[in-house]
DNA sequence: AGCACGCCGACT
DNA sequence: GTCGGCGTGCTC
């Protein structure tokens, strides 16, 4: 009998379902959790130990765990997640230990950077190059060799002259900056009758209970954020750290003030931009416990959590909160499930909760509380519907008389107007008058959009660009190409015309970025503007106290998703964009142009009955299976070629076990066929609610190889099945 | 994620 | 006759 060998369960963050075995040499100790590094093949990666095991002879000869890295490990919590995440999405687990793996830097000892500042010397030869580094460095940051030579514009060795000359100092950067502890009496708390009734609701909730999900439900000016900052404090006060999830970026900034005004300390922030020297300070933070509250997108989820005791997911029923590249996963949905293994309570918060919220509150799994407006204004602004079917508008024209005279009479008394249309660009699609020939995506089944700004043709879909071309493709006449459909930039002529002396900003994604969109923001709310145009963006928790009258230009855009949650996000976003007005002194109202004037949505908005329309959508996925009621997972597969894809996809889908209250849909195009010269073929999974769905697909698609350029993509829970 | 192995078009 | 394209498979 040989001696046993320690052995240790290796997780590589690589799209690898398993652990690897490795030897653990004499004299190393290691514990599960613990962040090694380890031979593979020609090269070194880290890992996660996920297991430790013992063997007595294998038939294998294992090699051996290099090192154990100095830095933190995963606590068992947090490996349970990994593990959880990845069979709840069919994921290899490595690819989830990667999400958590993305700062390999904090993984080992702190490593004092060495970088360059300005020294006393003056070099030899005063080349063009040198001058540049040096000037660089004399804007007084201390930069590493690569950052500096990078900056100026020229190579390392560059840099490395210098310092040899003493034209450039060598120093370290200073070790990372602690975080401090919040200070929950930094701000006195202020709260309002309804909101110290939610916050006490709310805590009582959660008392003497491990894990809750709590759904904050209040409209748009109610203070939730002071109710679950509440809620927040009870957890820092035991001493615990906390999560506040957003669904973008572009609100971290501003609640971080909020954050750290109200706990009087840094919050940490996370997000894909951080520069890698925060993150990695973060990611120690959070990981030694030193970082009390983290504001950040979803991926925070994945930060090394020691002693997390809530979190807060802001603006739950928000579709971002989806990640669709890499693993596909639901944010909030995964931020219940920590809280499930991590025995810690969940506010979801939300002003137009989703639909699965609502249902698993009438389940009785979630608690509810409710919070009604300060100024006991109702949820919505008075809304009307201008039925578009009715009208009789000049081709290229989308504003209504009726819509025309509110924003006239509106600027007359001095007072904001926004006109919402919820897409990007002057035109979206181009046609020839002459041959019909419509200007498509070379690469995918698309419309070219027109952005007239830019003077360019842009597929939404892929990003190829091309000038607008002066005769068609097709037929080569001169002069015969029109555009179709209005976008925002079309909106913005006519409105020109319609108002020539108003003060318009318009506000699209692709046109303002960064500051200049910051300042016409800022513009906005002081009043600067009277007449703002928008998409998207402009429904997201700005207050624009001045705007009394919103205009949504077309109500139905959003309905014409192959999504089931259409309706919802349409609700969501309608009452949104109309609740922008009337926030401020006077009352405001909202006209909304449609050509489904009989749609529920649309009746409702006008009620402002939003639980009346929510009932109707619950009842209407109730019947077609649809989630929260069925489960849905979605294949995607791709390939250079049409008929061999959708040949795939066919036998894909013979290959299906049976299955009792499993419904397999398609093949079918998927809803762009085309994305990138790669056609997609869709097939939909709809199961009852009692189907373990993870189990049926690993049946299914265990010996399922896609080979020659073909790919499969399964997405569980999907949003939008592109 | 790398990197090596393995079968089909343009070249010293 | 080779060099090399990247599709496929493996790494404890």
């Amino acid at each position: 009998m040989e001696n046993p060998v320690r052995i240790a369960e290796v997780l590589l963050p690589l799209a690898l379902g398993h652990a690897y075995s490795y030897a653990i040499p004499d004299g190393m100790v290691l514990a599960a959790g613990d962040f090694v590094e380890v031979p593979l093949g020609p090269r070194s990666y880290f890992g996660c130990v996920w297991e430790i095991g013992q063997s007595f002879g294998t038939n294998m000869k294992l090699r051996d765990v290099t090192r154990r890295c100095v830095g933190p490990s995963l606590n068992e919590t947090h490996r349970k997640f990994v593990e959880w995440l990845a069979a709840y999405y069919l994921e290899p687990k490595g690819n989830v230990l990667r999400m958590v793996m993305r700062v390999p830097a904090a993984l080992d000892d702190p490593k004092m950077q060495m970088a360059w500042i300005l020294g006393e010397e003056r070099p030899a030869k005063l080349t063009p190059q040198r001058a540049r580094v040096l000037e660089v460095a004399g804007q007084g940051f201390a930069m590493k060799t690569t950052e500096l030579a990078e900056a100026a514009g020229v190579g390392t060795s560059v840099v490395k002259s210098l310092g040899a000359q003493g034209a450039l100092k060598e120093v370290s950067l200073p070790p990372h900056a602690k975080f401090a502890e919040p200070d929950l009496h930094a701000a006195g708390v202020k709260l309002n009758t309804d909101q110290r009734a939610a916050a006490t609701a709310m805590r009582q909730m959660l008392v003497g209970r491990a894990h809750k999900v709590v759904l904050l439900d209040g409209v748009t000016g109610s203070g939730k954020t002071e109710v679950y900052f509440e809620a927040m404090a009870a957890s820092l006060a035991a001493g615990k750290q906390v999560l506040l999830l957003l669904p973008e970026i572009a609100l971290t900034a501003t609640f971080i003030t909020r954050v750290e005004r109200r706990f009087g300390c840094e919050a940490a922030q996370w997000h894909s931009d951080l520069k890698p020297r925060e993150r990695e300070r973060v990611w120690r933070g959070v990981a030694s416990g030193e970082v009390r509250i983290v504001v950040g997108a979803r991926s925070a989820l994945f930060l090394p959590w020691v002693k997390i005791g809530l979190i807060v997911v802001d603006e739950e029923h928000e579709s971002a909160y989806k990640q669709d590249e890499g693993v596909p996963y639901q944010a909030r949905d995964m931020a219940v499930l920590y809280g499930t293994l991590g025995k810690f309570p969940v506010v979801l918060s939300s002003a137009t909760p989703s639909l699965e919220s609502l249902v698993n509150v009438d389940r009785g799994r979630y608690g509810l509380v409710k919070l009604k407006d300060r100024h006991g204004r109702p949820e919505l602004p008075e809304t009307f519907l201008i039925d578009m079917t009715a009208q009789k508008l000049e081709t290229g024209l989308w504003l209504s008389p009726r819509l025309v005279a509110e924003i006239t009479t509106t600027l007359q008394a001095g007072d904001q107007a926004l006109l919402f249309l919820n897409r990007r660009g002057f035109a979206p699609l181009t046609l020839c008058r002459a041959c019909g020939h419509r200007l498509n995506c070379p690469d995918c089944a698309a419309a070219m959009v027109e952005h007239r700004f830019r003077k360019q043709l842009q597929c939404h879909h892929c990003g190829h660009s091309e000038p607008v071309p002066k005769s068609c493709p097709a037929c080569k006449s001169e002069g015969q190409l029109v555009p179709v459909g209005p976008g925002i930039e079309r909106l913005a002529e006519e409105a020109q015309r319609l108002f020539p002396s108003a003060r318009m900003a318009l506000l699209s994604s692709d046109l303002a970025r960064g500051k200049t969109l910051r300042d016409t923001l800022r513009g906005v709310e002081k009043g600067e503007f009277n007449l703002v145009l928008g998409t998207q963006l402009v429904a997201k928790g700005h207050h624009f106290p001045h705007l009394t009258l919103v205009g949504v230009v077309d109500a139905d855009l959003a309905l014409e998703s192959s999504d089931p949650r259409a309706g919802e996000r349409t609700w969501a976003l309608l009452a949104q964009v109309a609740g922008r007005s009337g926030r401020g002194v006077k009352p405001g109202h909202a006209f909304v142009q449609s050509y489904l004037p009989q749609h529920p949505l649309m009746k409702a908005l006008v009620q402002g009955d939003r639980d009346t329309y929510l009932e109707g959508e619950k009842r209407i996925r109730e019947v077609a299976g649809l989630p929260p009621h069925g489960r849905l997972a979605a294949l995607v597969i791709s390939g250079k070629e049409a008929n061999d894809t959708f040949r795939f996809a066919r036998a894909v889908a013979s290959a299906a076990p049976a299955a009792e209250d499993v419904r397999i849909l398609g093949p079918a195009p998927a809803p762009i066929a085309v994305v990138r010269g790669r056609h997609r073929v869709r097939l939909l999974v709809m199961a009852t609610r009692n189907v373990d769905l993870q189990a049926f697909l690993g049946a299914w698609l265990k010996d399922i190889k896609p080979r020659g350029g073909i790919t499969l993509q399964l997405d569980v829970d999907p949003y939008n099945f592109l």
